[in-house]
DNA sequence: GAGGCTAGTGACAGCCGCTGACAATTGACA
DNA sequence: TGTCAATTGTCAGCGGCTGTCACTAGCCTC
């Protein structure tokens, strides 16, 4: 009953070309490193055009033409427009779970997630440099959250993202994730909340790590008083 | 900075032609009523059609030959194919808003909201049996969380019904959304719930409205344990 | 009840995103 | 160097969506 989706190309997983890998990593080859640099070429320009003229004002054909390929080669390396769009959304997203991963078994299930995001707020800084200035990914998460046809798919993504965060901590928690409420719910709780710090970040004038370090902390110690009874007069 | 969006036709009011307004609705006439009785056909062709080949698989020609009109009409009616596909999810999201604004306002915000939701499950059902069959509803529900392309709207919907509800919480607190975190919080926390259960209950077999209804409130009550410190291996 | 006004419709043309198919090119490797 | 396989370009075509314009049919006035 349900569609077939298969996303193209970059569904597999992000490279990571800083540090070579423990094994093998034996040095790309000439085909291998002609792709990525296609690849990060077009990436580059399609972010550059959309956060520039806007998301639907860019065309596919404007971004082959700026990277000298053809149309077709970039529907070879991205699944669609979008794709592009949220590349680096999506590098962020396996970060944020591979944080929640390491997270030592005996914390409590929001206290690593919450550990998870401020520390991969950190370091995933380093990772999007590699592959296109901050500053340009900056531009592209706000047009994310202003382009209603980006925003759906990445909150769309974000409940994929969701779901498996739940899996992790169920395995965590010796749980299951079919039985037990709970996990699905504390990551939906603690999803909305990020969400919301999300879009005021975006929104905001501050757009330093520090800021939505910061925001991302206090918004998550309110969830106590936010679910409280009675809410006193003295909000924080 | 903004995209220009211009939803077509849809974006107004959902009507609501049960129980005549109070004053001023004075029997639609003939242009008018041809109008409804367009849009409801296609409507119902658009969903029936959808809920059996599939979305994608669906072409607007088919649907605007099923109704006998010409394609151009259809646009005029619907802004494009999703618009139609969740054309009962509005209807029962602004229903939602209402139920919401009708709450007493000496009801602590949770409260309320859950309240509101229990409340709107049971009254939804009679406005969309006045467009469609309400099977058909269940159908189309499971489709679109079945297909990523309609998800990703209904999610962007959701967050701004969000955004909205968190003002009428505000409002009822006497708060500013923009200086006070809890408002924006607490519908984040609500909101991951809904959108949790909501999907456990399509992916389920019963598609009741007790089976919807029952998921919510547990699922509402274990809302604290689920952000306990420690979780005891008890879950429920 | 005739005629003017305007909302609603159909027909046509065209842009853009995206895909399949096939041929041409170019790196990899013996 | 020649063969094999991966990448790419070209071409053709579908489907969603929009602008334009002429036409039809309710509606309203005299």
């Amino acid at each position: 009953m349900t569609e077939t989706v298969d996303t193209a190309g970059t569904t597999g997983t992000v490279r990571a070309p800083g540090a070579a890998g423990t094994a093998g990593a034996p040095r790309p080859g000439l085909r291998e490193r002609k792709k990525q640099r296609t690849r990060d070429a077009l990436l580059r320009a399609a972010l550059e055009l959309f956060t520039t003229q806007g998301y639907e004002r860019t065309t596919v054909d404007e971004i082959t033409e700026a990277v000298d390929v053809s149309q077709r080669t970039f529907f070879r390396y991205f699944a669609g427009k979008e794709d592009v769009a949220l590349f680096l959304q999506r590098l962020a997203e396996s970060h944020f779970i591979a944080a929640v991963r390491e997270r030592p078994p005996h914390e409590a299930p929001l206290e690593a997630l919450r550990r998870a995001v401020l520390e991969s707020w950190d370091t995933i800084g380093e990772a999007i440099e590699e592959v296109v200035p901050i500053e340009l990914h900056m531009r592209t998460y706000r047009l994310i959250e202003s382009t209603p046809a980006l925003l759906a798919v990445h909150l769309r993504r974000s409940e994929e993202t969701e779901e498996e965060i739940a899996r992790l901590i169920a395995g965590r928690e010796g749980l299951d994730v079919d039985a037990d409420p709970r996990p699905r719910i504390a990551v939906a709780v603690f999803g909305g909340v990020m969400r919301v710090t999300g879009r005021l970040w975006g929104a905001g004038e501050d757009t330093s790590v520090e800021a939505i370090r910061e925001l991302t902390a206090t918004y998550l110690d309110h969830v106590g008083p936010a679910l409280a009874e009675k809410w006193g007069t003295a909000p924080r």
